[in-house]
DNA sequence: GTCTATATTCGGATAGAC
DNA sequence: GTCTATCCGAATATAGAC
């Protein structure tokens, strides 16, 4: 083995170490809850003294942070393996299904995610980009489907969250609100058709940007 | 003055007191954020020593729980002072307008009453019942609109926490996504007319139960 | 990297005098 | 009802030995 190796191992070692404790974390946040996470219980889950923790985060709002990136990574990798019809509009429906199932899995990690509710925890650069990324990704969903412009994708984004939201805080593991969504996603691309045929009767008649 | 009227005194001046309490702790909360409370933070902000709070509070969730409280009664107070609209559907729209502008008024207090974030608080059965007693104006309103059922009241509450939650949690102050409101509920509206037709066509002909 | 020991601050809650 | 004094536990974070 030579010289350069050692290095490279240990930094592997770190890694999946880290990788641990981000796991040991998660579960933690769903038994205590997010604001309710100290770095005691953290060490005492993984065996390990409470200072070591310092070797892998700066701090608690360090830790958070690599919660909220580890859960936008998750999310990103999945999107990838989701097999979705081509058809834009089953597509988009069953990314939005895929989406929502990610989010009922975990209500810690959707609290982190998009409810700002930790005092003072703000994500870094470099963890909010990802953010971006995932919504980009809907974005480009949205437009492949017909639905042009900022204000629809705000609204497209409420509509989502308004059946997780009240899902998870009322009915965790349940489905009451979750299983609306198809009847939803229905409704919004009816309305979106609708204005969008009259945006072009107005505008520039047979400009044909929206289906049907 | 009478012997009765000295503890009649006593019991108005602690139930002002205790007023000022939570008015200062809504003002603290939205300071350091609803988890970041503390007792001492809120004796120094009304100048009492910390235990003297537990005149008045039993125990930090009881506070907790009279925010919850104090919220609806708010909430409930305000809603016989509304002028609506005689019109069903008119009425329906001012309701909700006029309810979207008291969550905007204040971040931490949807936070409370809507997103179950406090590790190991839940209302108490009393305030509960002030939930239970907003929810059922909230359905009397939709019905009074033609909107019947509970799959209907689920997905109405739904279209209103989703535009409440990402305006609170990413533009607090701003109405990026709140002024979608009439947007949203007028699609709400067709589209429930349509299936209620629907419906009525399939079960019982010119049954007459939905608007339109 | 991990430990022990410790600094420091803060949390909620109680006892008892006035 | 309010205070002082205090308990007890827990929090994040640092220092320094191994």
């Amino acid at each position: 083995m030579s010289i350069e190796q050692i290095p490279d191992r240990r930094q592997r070692r770190h890694a999946r170490k880290r990788a641990d404790l981000i796991a040991a974390a998660w579960d933690l946040a769903r038994e205590v809850g997010l604001a309710g996470m100290s770095q005691r219980a953290l060490a005492d889950k993984v065996d390990l003294a409470q200072p070591s923790l310092y070797s892998y985060f700066s701090s608690k709002n360090d830790l958070y942070d690599a919660l909220f990136a580890d859960a936008y990574e998750t999310l990103l990798a999945r999107l990838d393996t989701w097999q979705l019809p081509a058809e834009p509009r089953d597509g988009l429906k069953e990314a939005c299904r895929q989406v929502m199932a990610f989010f009922l899995e975990d209500p810690v990690r959707y609290q982190l995610l998009f409810q700002r509710t930790l005092p003072g925890f703000e994500p870094s650069a470099g963890s909010y980009e990802l953010a971006v990324r995932y919504y980009e990704w809907h974005r480009a969903n949205l437009e492949r489907a017909g639905v042009h412009g900022q204000v629809y994708m705000d609204i497209f984004v409420a509509l989502q969250s308004g059946l997780a939201g009240p899902q998870l805080s009322n009915e965790p593991g349940g489905d009451r609100w979750a299983r609306h969504l198809d009847w939803v996603i229905d409704m919004f691309l009816r309305e979106v058709d609708r204005r969008q045929q009259d945006d072009a009767r107005d505008d520039e008649p047979a400009q044909g940007r929206s289906r049907l």
